[in-house]
DNA sequence: CCGTATCCATTCCGATACTG
DNA sequence: CAGTATCGGAATGGATACGG
């Protein structure tokens, strides 16, 4: 039998979040929820995905610890656990690639601003722990025997 | 006919984002580059993906320019682009995510370290314009109309 | 060593119909 | 409204064989 590749295991702390939410919806419907989606209909709407699709994407996203149901009237609403809430810088730096990399000059597209002042946010900075600036050359991965 | 969803003209960068790098293999391949991997062969290796597979996967990256090809001895190697490198804060966030949430505390993993003093790097975080850290609710979206 | 081509199984995804 | 069930087409992925 052929089984697909899994990262579950993996050593690599990238390769298991790849796991988790590396496939084509679950990015997305963090980010929803980020943006303040709770319910099922408002996911379906806002992505215009197949209802199964979403269903289970929903379900996995619940099992991995990323969102949790809460009861709420007749149904119930999908809350981002804090696991899930800690995946903030990553999709704040999907946005700023995609801001940079992906639209042409004059092409619009949706901003994620500061509350308070409308400001657009910093661009993310990697930095070492003496608070300088690090670029992709100036790391090592120390891999484990 | 029943065409997948394409999200490489959603107006949304993060969407954008995921078009391009949001598959199993891309972002694996991208960490295996700002690892040093740069032949064929390496990503092989490191990955154990297959080899029409890999194939495939590099030709994507070089079609959306994160990676080019240069002329190497009898083949050529993979290189990260400006607009490669520049994935280095999702790559940092993914990794600093996962270990912070997908290794139990005894479990070993790899990690990413200061060439210069070997320590880890700090943890990401997202910033207002005036330098204050943000909150996931701190945001809000602003729409294109 | 670097890929490409082929074959096949599995998974993903979209559309729709249906239930509570 | 919130899902579940089912179907079919498409894409993904693994193994292997083959050519440069």
């Amino acid at each position: 039998m052929v089984e697909r590749t899994r990262f579950d295991e993996a050593d690599c702390p990238v390769a298991r979040s790849v796991d988790a939410v590396g496939d084509w919806w679950s990015l997305l419907i963090v980010r929803d929820a980020f943006d303040g989606s709770r319910r099922f209909g408002e996911f379906q709407r806002s992505l215009g995905v197949a209802k199964n699709i979403l269903s289970a994407r929903l379900k996995s996203l619940v099992d991995h610890g990323i969102l949790r149901t809460k009861p709420a009237g007749a149904h119930h609403e999908y809350l981002l656990t804090p696991k899930g809430e800690a995946l903030f810088p990553v999709i704040v730096a999907l946005r700023q690639w995609g801001e940079s990399f992906t639209f042409t000059p004059d092409e619009p597209h949706s901003q994620l601003l500061d509350r308070r002042n409308h400001k657009p946010l910093r661009p993310l900075k990697v930095l070492a722990s003496d608070g300088r600036p690090v670029k992709p050359a100036d790391t090592v991965v120390h891999k484990l025997t």
